[in-house]
DNA sequence: CCTGATACTTAGAATCACAGGT
DNA sequence: ACCTGTGATTCTAAGTATCAGG
């Protein structure tokens, strides 16, 4: 399953402008730092005249980062009131084209469903608007003292998926080709296994031995004895009646998907939520998760394994005392019931695959999520006003005397440059095998004294989180390529390349030189700082919108890149791409069809003053304006959906880009701001969207 | 120091729902 | 009106980071 990477990247798009470097490291930092012919030292080059210095951007301490903003809610409502009145004259002419659809057409079923359907919509702005009046301006607020997460929580507990039904009598188990029936706990994991069977997983060992093990301590003596091969497992009928249900499930009429749709939405609204402080919010994962086979990602040794159905007697709950303590499911009881306002969890308990925890908490638009979130661009744009001076410090830790030191300083400059992860320690064999920076090992990089034109040459191939691979060729300075010699010298395969060093040791260093910093706010800093530039180097304001929002991908995808965010190609790629190229060449034939029409209607309107023929002109030239405009705006798409084959933009998006340089970038070029972020993301980012001004500069 | 426990963020895949084309 | 491809949402694994306690 690992995905090969090549970053081949299009030809400009009809001659225009593209000016992105589709490279996974800092180019700009290359630019500013030199390095000096012979001795390797460095200098770097001054840059502050370039920086923007701001003392509302940049504050200086954090405690001043957090400080209400009472004036902005004023200018806030008044907008938001103009935005209804707005809303309301667009809805009015909508209603009286109905109307006067409703004289025309005689037919009563029609004029009925349009009226629904503009029913519906005004519903959905009311709702829009009534949350948006609903909604917890938490960023106003004092923030709470150190380590107090919360004052009050109350909720009704997590919510627990539904019993195993057992399987009717006529869907049959067979061993080498005899009929079994299986004990309730065997057969419910012998359904795991057999809903799984389409899926590459039960093809490999690993997954098939953990699978036949774990299974085996659910059966009875006898089961056990029976079974104990799995090779003579049949679960043909079982895989049959699972498909069978999804396809009738997928079949179902609009009204019971209604039902259903319905039914989801009652437990939503009766677990979904909890009261924090006097304010409503959404929980983000309330279901507790349903047993079945353990997925890992890559080659993991546990995949395969059994994930155990958790009972309420498992679950610890947190809530205020004087809360209603939610009520365990009839007959049951929780593990504990704790009162912990220092941490933001509803609820946890320990999984059995891994004996790791999890946690029910709370969704990202809420204060808890928000707050933190805010806090962590913070701490980045802090990073960017001392950036320079740790960089030199980190150069001159090159050379050290001490070889941890230097471990260090290399270290940093992957995690700087190249925007690589801490990479924590591992416990092996518990694991696939993924490295981050500080656990790379000798095998994971080559190093060249000269490829392909340049020099000291560093090609790195690993596997990183979710066993995404790594490949990248990088020339680095003289003096980290000597070191990298140097830490290489007398090890083997499997040796850590940094043996003097860890996470812990290099998180220490950092917060030592800036208050908040760690290995990992190097990669927000990097990313939001690359969004900014890309955004300013490639769009214009004189483009359309089309084209600005190509810029901005563009500008993702530059981030995406740096981070190295993949996703599999969609499996329908080649075909969606081929039909919408088709669509792309018969507009063509259609816009070379009105341009000779409109020729022709020249030539007859020409000296003519026949109103009729000049409105026809117009008519054609209008025709040929939208054919042009809506062709390129395809084309913009062609290209911008090629270059994203594999690149996945949306983890960049969600998780490392300050949103108050969107929400600026928005304003400043007059794009609304749901073409960027889609709902999700703009409840997410509710405290950004609030706050920022155009001239915010991260 | 080191180690395991704890709490929280980040991640891609799977699944769902709905917009836009026919 | 219906179908389907796509973007949104859900799911949960896999990271980072810190801390208590030996």
């Amino acid at each position: 399953m690992i995905m090969l990477l090549k970053y081949n990247y299009l030809p400009n798009l009809c001659g225009r402008r593209c000016g992105v470097e589709w490279n996974r490291s800092l180019l700009w930092f290359q630019l500013n730092v030199k390095e000096e012919a012979d001795d390797g030292d460095f200098v770097t080059e001054k840059k502050g005249a370039k920086r923007k210095r701001d003392s509302a951007t940049c504050p200086s301490s954090s405690s001043a980062l957090f400080v209400p903003v009472k004036k902005k809610k004023v200018e806030a409502e008044d907008e938001g009131s103009s935005g209804v009145e707005k809303k309301k004259i667009k809805r009015e002419s909508k209603e009286q084209k109905v109307k006067k659809e409703e004289g025309e057409l005689p037919v009563t079923k029609k004029k009925r469903t349009k009226e629904e359907i503009a029913a519906a919509r005004a519903l959905k702005i009311k709702k829009k608007e009534e949350e948006e009046q609903q909604r917890w301006r938490w960023w106003e607020e004092e923030k709470y003292e150190d380590g107090i997460k919360w004052k009050f929580l109350e909720h009704k507990g997590p919510y627990f998926p539904p019993e195993y039904q057992p399987l009717p009598d006529n869907v049959k188990f067979f061993y080498d080709g005899k009929a079994v029936k299986l004990s309730l706990a065997a057969e419910e994991v012998a359904l795991f296994f057999a809903q799984m069977l389409d899926h590459e997983y039960t093809t490999k060992e690993v997954f098939r031995n953990n699978f036949l093990k774990d299974w085996r301590k659910e059966m009875t003596l006898e089961e056990r004895m029976l079974i104990t091969d799995l090779n003579k497992c049949d679960f043909g009928e079982l895989h049959a009646m699972h498909k069978q249900k999804v396809e009738a499930r997928k079949n179902l009429s609009k009204e019971e998907k209604q039902i259903n749709k319905e039914a989801n939405q009652k437990i939503l609204e009766e677990f979904g939520y909890c009261m924090l402080d006097h304010h409503r919010e959404r929980i983000g994962n309330f279901k507790i998760e349903p047993p079945g086979l353990f997925r890992g990602r890559g080659d993991h040794p546990k995949q395969g394994m059994l994930k155990k159905r958790i009972q309420p007697e498992d679950v610890i709950i947190n809530c205020s005392r004087n809360s209603h303590i939610p009520e365990p499911p009839t007959g049951h009881k929780w593990k504990e019931v704790r009162h912990d306002n220092t941490v933001t969890w509803l609820a946890s308990w320990t999984e059995n695959v891994q004996g790791s925890c999890k946690y029910v908490m709370l969704n990202a638009n809420s204060k808890l999520k928000g707050e933190k979130d805010w806090e962590k661009y913070e701490v980045a744009r802090k990073l960017k006003s001392c950036v320079d001076a740790i960089r030199s410090q980190y150069q001159e830790d090159l050379k050290s005397k001490q070889m941890g030191t230097r471990q260090r300083a290399v270290a940093l400059y992957f995690i700087d440059k190249l925007a690589l992860r801490a990479g924590n320690e591992k416990e092996e064999g518990e694991t696939a095998d993924t490295v981050g920076c500080c656990s790379l090992r000798v095998e994971h990089i080559t190093l060249h004294d000269a490829l392909d034109g340049e020099t000291c040459v560093v090609e790195f191939d690993f596997l990183g989180k979710d066993c995404i691979r790594y490949y990248n060729k990088v020339p680095v300075s003289k003096r980290v390529f000597k070191n990298l010699k140097l830490f290489m010298e007398n090890k083997q395969e499997g040796d850590d390349l940094f043996d003097r060093l860890n996470t812990n040791m290099l998180n220490k260093h950092l917060t030592s030189l800036m208050p908040g910093l760690t290995a990992k706010v190097f990669r927000t800093y990097n990313a939001s700082i690359t969004l900014q530039q890309q955004l300013k180097g490639l769009s214009n304001s004189s483009d359309n919108v089309a084209e600005k929002l190509l810029s901005y991908n563009r500008a993702n995808r530059a981030v995406a890149v740096l981070c190295n965010h993949q996703r599999a190609p969609p499996k329908t790629f080649e075909q969606s791409m081929a039909s919408l190229q088709a669509k792309i060449e018969s507009r063509k034939e259609q816009l070379e069809l009105a341009k000779k029409e409109l020729k022709l209607a020249k030539k007859e309107a020409k000296g003519s003053s026949d109103s009729k023929l000049l409105v026809m002109l117009e008519k054609k030239k209008k025709t040929v304006q939208r054919c042009e405009e809506q062709l390129l705006k395809m084309e913009v798409q062609a290209t911008d959906r090629e270059e994203n084959k594999q690149i996945a933009l949306s983890t960049s998006k969600l998780n490392y880009l300050d949103p108050r340089i969107s929400v600026a970038w928005c304003k400043n070029m007059e794009v609304p701001l749901d073409k960027v972020y889609n709902k999700t993301l703009r409840d997410k980012f509710a405290w950004a969207i609030d706050m920022t001004e155009p001239d915010f500069v991260f």
